[in-house]
DNA sequence: GATGAATGAGTTTTCATTCAT
DNA sequence: CATGAATGAAAACTCATTCAT
């Protein structure tokens, strides 16, 4: 009997192993001996688990995102207050423990922006989707208590949208000198339409 | 003197000779060699007025930049009221005459985003200035005409964020259907909270 | 013993799992994964049975020309006069029935004639002699029958030859529109310095 | 101005430089690398002026044919019958002269006969025709000159495929112990058949 | 100042072969 | 015996950049 390797954990080793190098460098930036160096494989074992670079980061980022989901829903069950859980929801874009994730995330969008393929809209468009639901979740929650107006469901759209233009802003000019600041000054904004005045 | 601005003009005429390729190819997949063939001239010339092709984009978007501004300034003219002049400023991430100078920004946000250079971060940083006031002042001209109040002015950071956000999600995913639809109806939903109630 | 034998067996069920393989690409293009996928087995147990991939090309041949010879003596049985049977033998070069054969033939030919190796040359001299001899005996025997002229004999050689050189004329150029008719005309002209004029 | 260089001449002399090359080893077996470093240019310049190895074989083959042409025009010159022009019409199969033209000829065929290209079945088609004629031309005039027999026209295919399959036998079988006997045993056959009795 | 021929480092990709299980 | 994961050498090809004219 030959070795039986399990494929899809043999996937996630390599990439693993090589996430800090996805961290530091674009994509388009990483040759595949560089990666498989890295990884300490051979450059053909790359090709045996992956068809091409963006899968590598594919893989990095589901491994990482289900490890944040989990901090994530920790920490929103500490909030309280559905404006404490939007806040928590939206410092991904600008707290320390993300910064990796957020790397990657950048090198998404730039890809998406520069050279769309299916996969990579496909993989975009299902986390976009999976993370506009769970705030919708949260938003309609404190409809529910009573917190915020019904009309805030629309919100959301504006809410994930303005964070993610801030961050974009943040990043591709020096216009934004503190996002954590910005982040947080327009989701007060927001919430003093939303909240239910007593 | 005279030979400086028969340089300026010689930059100009390369860049516009080949910004239809710029247009329908991200910078990172054009070679110098394409670049120089459509514009007419050797390789060598290229290198003589350009000292890469971040620096050709640059030219072209100046140059576009002129135009599309005086024909903005000619629209926001016709239009009589603050939400009017907004909607119209922000109809550049959908609208069809802008497509051009739209691709072009698809390719600076990218560059920004991947490898970013203090070049193209200073560029970006003059534009989203230079408009972020534009915006600033038709605000500041609405309150001033009593048409919305004077808290208005802290909500256009959100709207240009939210534009923007909404226009990397239109372009990164499929969750955007509209993206026209999406804009106004948030821009809708800012103009609630800003309009002066009679 | 035993042992001996089904090793045969193996190498032979190996080749014909994976002849329409064969008969679609030359052996240049074949790579030793996807024979091992199409015949079923491990790459391993290729390289069991087999030192390279033209080893794998001479069991096919070998299968596929038992069962040809078989046919082709039906056929010439079928036929009473000397020329008819030259015709049913040269037939070969252009018959529907023989497509396959003739296809791996084209690749011996190939291989002999750009990176020959001592194996194939024989594997070629062995066949090229059988058919030469079997095609001798009819000629002989027409000689036998009073039907054609002693000296005949000596026209072997050119007959095969001619019927080779149109093969791969036919092959290698647009110059031969259709060489059944080439081939056939040939021979008439030939049997018309062979037959013994009554 | 650049360095103007005359392109034809360039790719010339790179083909020429590396002809040994091409005579020892068959393309198949010949990497870009080697191909460059043996005509003294760098990779890239091979790319400048062929666009595949067999671009390169191409072009040997043209220039080497107008001496051979040359030649074999000299040598036919110098013959006085119709069945001695023939006879060094078809030495080429196995004179020392045109042995390193031969091993590219071999070349040829065998890329024909495994993964034919478009380009290259037209190249053979040329040549082939081209020769075929020329010795049409000499048939034609032995009969003008009523050395031969009128019919003998319709032996110049038959004559030409026997040489080309007593070649490739040659090449791929250990039949044919000599090649230049057989040939000429051949020819002295068919005039047997052409010449006009007397 | 303009040119474009030459370059070679760097990249992706393939695949025969090995060998631990 | 059979397997198939791992490998790395080798190949094709690209392209920014230089520099002689």
């Amino acid at each position: 009997m030959a070795i039986i390797v399990d494929k899809e954990q043999k996937k996630r080793d390599i990439a693993l192993a090589c996430k800090d190098l996805f961290f530091q460098n674009s994509v388009k930036d990483l040759s595949i001996s560089t990666i498989a160096a890295t990884a300490g494989v051979g450059k053909g074992t790359i090709y045996n688990y992956f068809n091409n670079k963006e899968e590598i980061l594919f893989e990095i980022v589901n491994v990482l995102l289900r490890d944040h989901d989990i901090v994530k829903r920790e920490k929103l069950s500490r909030e309280s207050t559905t404006k404490g859980k939007i806040k928590v929801f939206s410092d991904f874009f600008y707290n320390e423990e993300d910064l990796e994730l957020r790397e990657l995330y950048k090198d998404f969008v730039a890809i998406s922006l520069s050279s769309p393929s299916k996969e990579i809209k496909d993989f975009q468009t299902n986390h976009a989707t999976y993370y506009h639901s769970w705030m919708k979740g949260i938003v309609q929650e404190g409809i529910e208590k009573n917190e915020i107006t019904p009309e805030s469901i629309n919100l959301v759209q504006t809410i994930c949208a303005a964070n993610e233009g801030l961050f974009i802003a943040s990043v591709s000019t020096n216009r934004i000198e503190n996002l954590e600041r910005e982040i947080n000054l327009h989701i007060d904004a927001m919430f003093n339409f939303m909240e239910r005045k007593k």
